[in-house]
DNA sequence: AATTTTTTTCATACTTCCATCACATTTTGG
DNA sequence: CCAAAATGTGATGGAAGTATGAAAAAAATT
């Protein structure tokens, strides 16, 4: 892809440079912002084709800035971290990131999976879509069908639905479905994610039994939930 | 990567026992469907680490297949072809195809390629198991099969079959697996144990004898329990 | 500011599971 | 082969976990 325009929020000015400067000389076009607000201010404002986040940063952190973009796009994003830590990879993964890189890393090979991410997004021209058989989720218009006819779902119940339909099979905790959905920061009851699974279940109708109930443990997406 | 998951989607019952039993020889788990529609019903409900896709196909070919779990999925794929035409190669890594084989293959090359391919997609989406001859512990999903058969077990039930599935071999007394599977501040009878012995076999079926009693001390998991 | 919608909390009903005990069965040592 | 010790099994009351409905609180919309 040519030209394609890459956003990177850092507040390392350096790091940024050092970025830009490997990535200009590819024919991208680069924006960058220092701090998690800025880059949400520049996501909103502009349109880009990948988005580079460092993790650690001053008013809004990497994760809470990738949460708010995953509300509302699709968009490639590559996750930049000081620490190596296992669960930060996870996490990453979870919140649908793309490409998770460590600090400090080659800006050659962040060039190279730029490429690899950009690559692959290219055929893709479809939109995103996660389908379970006769369930649909459109990520670009948030939208949900069961067998072709459109339901309505509240924020939450798209945001709890999209992350199962993002990380099937697997058990999540209340807590980490609060940690994930929600937010680390939030505080409040776990009960809270009974509800929300409650309404969301009502919404998908014959599909309700999607979303399973592991007892003891928590919840898991299952297309043909068993 | 040790246990990696595999699909197979060939509607040539011959080359899926080819490619089986190649591959069975390396700890890989392998699945089976023999047209698109059915690779893609098992694509859905379970999740695999590698995907073998014959182009010719009834019903749904390769390349539809190959586009379908595209949309939502970047699990490594390869492709299969009867002929070695440079547009299907093309047309496959078009398609976000990760190799590209023509038949007649040997086995040899197609598992340097399996092994080359989940080398480097470490990390990725593979979920961790421990499958011990019929017998398979998925820990992403919680979920425990039997010759293939889903079968459902009680919280207390996954958690010591899957304490004792980490740690074959070794002889754990009663107080032993209380402190480890019901947690160090358990206070209580030690004849519990027996009970959830008892009742995980009865759930383990023909795999019961799995779990053997080791008289005077206490229980240990072997696979074949003798 | 008022109304509507969404989210959270909470109480209650409901379901599933677990620890215990009594008794049956098996194993071991003498 | 017997007695004692250890393990297997079935039943059950109570504990723990989950579903649900409704109301309060918070957000969003008008």
């Amino acid at each position: 892809m040519d030209h394609a325009r890459i956003l990177i929020v850092d507040d390392e000015a350096l790091i940024r440079d050092l970025i830009k400067e490997y990535v200009s000389l590819e024919n991208f076009a680069v924006d960058e912002a220092a701090d998690g607000q800025q880059g949400l201010d520049l996501f909103q404002r502009e349109h880009y084709d990948l988005i580079i986040l460092d993790v650690m940063m001053p008013i809004m952190d990497g994760w809470n800035l990738c949460r708010k973009i995953r509300r509302v796009s699709q968009v490639p994003i590559i996750m930049l971290s000081a620490r190596g830590e296992e669960y930060d990879k996870l996490l990453g993964f979870e919140l649908g990131v793309d490409d998770y890189l460590t600090k400090p890393f080659s800006p050659k090979e962040l060039l190279a999976r730029i490429k690899a991410i950009l690559r692959r997004s290219v055929g893709n021209d479809s939109s995103p879509q996660a389908v379970f058989e006769g369930l649909r989720l459109d990520f670009d218009s948030h939208t949900v069908k069961v067998d072709g006819r459109l339901i309505s779902l509240t924020p939450k119940e798209y945001e709890l639905l999209s992350f199962f339909a993002r990380n099937p099979h697997r058990v999540f905790s209340r807590e980490q479905l609060l940690n994930s959905v929600w937010g680390y920061d939030y505080i409040g009851d776990t009960r809270t994610v009974d509800t929300h699974v409650k309404m969301l279940r009502e919404s998908l109708g014959v599909y309700r039994n999607y979303i399973v109930t592991v007892w003891g443990t928590g919840y898991k997406f299952e297309a043909g939930g068993k």
